[in-house]
DNA sequence: GAACATACTGTATACTTAAACACTTATTGA
DNA sequence: TCAATAAGTGTTTAAGTATACAGTATGTTC
C-alpha cells in the first residue's frame, strides 16, 4: 500500500465522492477548485495526480469528468436499475431471468427487444447471481458442455479472472470464450479444437466484457435433448 | 404519465445506464452517437431531449456529461426491490424439482433419502415435464454436453424411442445413456469415445428404464463454471 | 392532404475542460 | 543545509463537448 492521503488530498477525495453521490457524475478540475477555494484549476489537477499515484482514484486521460473510484462498486445498484426500469416501462411484470436471443450490433445486451422470454428461476440460484440468460450460438465451447441453443447464465461484471468463461463484445459481436490476460494482451480461448484462440491487444482494440458465465440450462423450450 | 419510450429511445437510455454502470460517469453526445451508430452527435442530442421530455432523464445544461437518472436516486427503492424479488419467487414457487444425488442399490430413485435439495424451477419448464433432477456422475455423455455434476432433468416414463437420452437401471446401477433397440437387443451408447456401448439382451438381462432426459442444468450449487 | 413526431445527416460555433508550462511558498526528512 | 514533497497562483492552449441551425425521409394522426 502507498502512503496515506494528506488532509488536503482527503478533502479533494471527499468532494469527488460527494459530487458523484449527489449528481451522478464526477466533478471537473474547475469545480473542485471552486469547492475547495483554489484560484487555479491546476491545483485540483495536481491533487488528482497525487490521488492517482496513491491509487485511490483513476484518471481517464483527455476525458471530461474522467475520474473513477476503483474502490466503489456502483455496479450492483446500477445493474438492478437496468433490470427494474424496463419492468416499470413494460406493462407486464415478468419474474425470473430474462432470456436474451440475438444481440444486434451496437446495442446493449439487456435492451428490451432482445428479451425473448423469462425463465422462472431466481437470480440467486446461481453464484454469483445471474443477471440474464444468453442463448448460445455455435459450438465453440462444446468441449466444456456449452452447446448451440443452450442458455448461458451470465453475471454482469467487467472484473474477470484468468480461466473464467466470459461474455465479451468484440467488434460489436457478442461471444462466449475462456478468458486469459497477460498485460495488454488478452486471449480468448474456444473450447473446441476447430476454433483458434483470439488474440486482442487492449491498446489497439477495444474489448468489452459483458459478464461471466455462472451456469448453463439446456432444454425447456420444447427442443429435444441430444 | 407520458408516453412510453420508442425502441430507439430505449437504446439510447440503455446505453446511458450501461455507461454509468461501467465507467461511473454518463456518456457525451459523441459517445452515444458512436455507440448507436449515428453519424451526427445531434441525433444523440435530440434523443436526449426526447428522453428528458418523457421524464426518464434530466439534462444539466452546458455541462459535459450532464445527464442524470432521476430513477437512480434512492438506495431504499433499489434495496427493497432486491429484497422483495426473492420473496415473491419463494411464494410463487411451491417446492420445485427434487434434486437426486447418489442412488443406493435396490432402492427407487425418488426415495426421500436421495433428495439433496429442491431446484425452484417448475416441472413444466421442460417438455415433457420434468419429474426430478438427477446429478450426473462421470463423463460418459460429455460429447453432448452432459458433464460430471450436471443436473439432468428427467421425465419419468418407460416408453422410450431410439436416440433418446435415457436414465436406465442396469444391475442396480443408475446410468445415463443414449438408447437404441433392435428386437430383444438394446444398445446403450455413451457419448464419449472412451466408453464402449453396452449391449443388453432383454431375454436374459433385466433393464429398467427410469425416464428420459429432457434438460440439463449446470452451476447453481456454488460450483464454478468451466 | 396537411400537420406533426421520429429519426436521422451534416456543419458550425462557442463554451467547457484537461493539461501543460512557469513560478512561489512552506514543510519535512536526510 | 540541501533536496524533495505538498500546496498552491496564474496563464495558455488544444481538445472535448453541448448545442444551434439547416436539411432529408418516413411514418402517424386528424
Amino acid at each position: 500500500m502507498s502512503r496515506p492521503l494528506t488532509a488536503r488530498q482527503q478533502h479533494v477525495f471527499d468532494f469527488i465522492v460527494k459530487t458523484m453521490g449527489e449528481f451522478g457524475y464526477p466533478p471537473t478540475r474547475a469545480e473542485i477548485a471552486k469547492a475547495l477555494g483554489f484560484r487555479s484549476p491546476n491545483a485540483a489537477e495536481e491533487h488528482l495526480r497525487a490521488l492517482e499515484r496513491k491509487g485511490v482514484i483513476r484518471i481517464i486521460r483527455n476525458t471530461s469528468r474522467g475520474i473513477r473510484l476503483p474502490n466503489q462498486e456502483p455496479q450492483e445498484a446500477l445493474d438492478s436499475a437496468v433490470t427494474t426500469l424496463p419492468a416499470a416501462n413494460v406493462e407486464t411484470l415478468p419474474t425470473g431471468l430474462p432470456v436474451i436471443g440475438e444481440v444486434a450490433a451496437g446495442s446493449p445486451i439487456l435492451a428490451a427487444e432482445h428479451i425473448d422470454r423469462y425463465c422462472p428461476l431466481p437470480a440467486e440460484y446461481f453464484t454469483p447471481k445471474a443477471d440474464y440468460l444468453l442463448r448460445v450460438r455455435g459450438l465453440s465451447m462444446k468441449d466444456i458442455g456449452i452447446l448451440e441453443g443452450d442458455l448461458l447464465a451470465v453475471h454482469r461484471t467487467d472484473r474477470v479472472r484468468d480461466g473464467q468463461i466470459v461474455v465479451a463484445r468484440l467488434d460489436d459481436e457478442v461471444t462466449v470464450k475462456r478468458f486469459k490476460r497477460q498485460g495488454h494482451q488478452v486471449t480468448l480461448f474456444a473450447e473446441n479444437p476447430d476454433f483458434a484462440p483470439i488474440e486482442i491487444d487492449l491498446r489497439f482494440q477495444p474489448l468489452d466484457i459483458e459478464g461471466v458465465g455462472v451456469g448453463v440450462i439446456r432444454g425447456g423450450n420444447g427442443q429435444a435433448l441430444g
